[in-house]
DNA sequence: GTCTATAAGAAGATAGAC
DNA sequence: GTCTATCTTCTTATAGAC
């Protein structure tokens, strides 16, 4: 990895744990392994590192459904995958979602960075949100509607279906952010959560 | 309200807003109507303010049950309230805490303030995780748990149901924090998912 | 308790040699 | 591209008069 791009990883890891604001660029440096001024041949300011954070960010999310094991930008192709979607695949889904999010040192590390500059400005906010709530739901949405699709679910509103199946996995996610100790209960109640949901609706309309 | 309390208070909202770094004595001078200096003979420090601001936090939140009109801290004497929950009772509780949440002025900004400074430390992140995750969950579950009682809804994990209850309020909550435009996008979906969680665990067991 | 003046130090960024 | 030296500005905090 050239110093360009490790800048990014290490000012990446530091903004996630401190914050932009507490993060100093001889911080950073330091990390890389050089000195602050050598840094400056790179970008040509600390708002510039974060800037080119987020831009990078937008190119790698375009791969992030495919990492999840899911087509992703196809959710037809994807009907395969649910054709037998029974209780423990739908729990296997879940604890793969919650562990790739949590996991995945890029995902996580932007996730939280974003966490402590979403009240920035507007974009930012956008940012975040299209992210964690409007991409998942939409997305998972097309899932669950294939899955009701295919009778192995019932529900005549998909979208609060996915509400309530996304809900509480991102709420366990922020949990395990914060205090990653707590992970085995969060695991323990996602796989309950999902099997509840399961029996919810799989028995109603 | 006395200058000791004012700095607090407009400390907190700026806070709020930019987190604490990015918030200089200065900025909360200016909005107290004093210059820095004299902040210093309230507080001996920046940090002793941030301090302040979570220990009057500790002592706030005692009440902060009663204000959500329920007892709070004796369900036993709320059955009452329950005694008559039907899905337009449970829409009404639900929003009303959503709205509480929101738009109290107290609570949104320290939640904000909260939200930005989570990862801080180990005692901000149990602030945090105690404030918006285990007291909700504990609290609302022993109402869950008087109404299963009475058989006005059923569930043999009040637990998790509680989390299906809370997890998508929390969501909501946290997309209005940062786009406080979505508000009414908000709404019509918690009303959706409360009228489906009424009838998920309405119809079961 | 509030002010003006100022100390003390931190932090972002640049200049110019190598 | 990296370094040392340095500039400039910002920020917290103190001193001491009123």
């Amino acid at each position: 990895m050239d110093t360009k791009q490790r800048i990014l990883d290490e000012a990446l890891t530091l903004f996630s744990e401190k914050g932009f604001a507490n993060v100093f660029v001889t911080d950073i440096a330091e990390k890389v392994g050089i000195k602050a001024p050598s840094l400056y041949k790179h970008y040509k300011s600390k708002q510039a590192i974060f800037d080119a954070i987020i831009d990078e960010m937008n190119h790698r999310f375009e791969h992030q459904a495919q990492a999840l094991s899911i087509n992703g930008t196809d959710p037809a192709a994807d009907a395969e995958i649910y054709k037998n979607m029974d209780e423990d695949h739908l729990v296997r889904l879940g604890i793969d979602l919650f562990s790739y999010y949590l996991h995945d040192s890029y995902t996580r590390r932007f996730r939280k960075m974003l966490t402590l500059e979403q009240f920035k400005d507007k974009e930012l906010a956008k940012v975040y949100t299209g992210q964690y709530f409007d991409m998942p739901l939409t997305y998972q949405g097309m899932l669950l509607g294939l899955i009701v699709a295919q009778g192995l679910l019932a529900s005549d509103n998909v979208p609060i279906m996915t509400l309530h199946f996304y809900a509480p996995i991102y709420m366990l996610l922020t949990v395990c952010d914060r205090e990653p100790e707590r992970e085995p209960e969060a695991l323990k109640l996602l796989e309950e959560h999902i099997r509840q949901f399961d029996k919810l609706y799989g028995r109603n309309f």
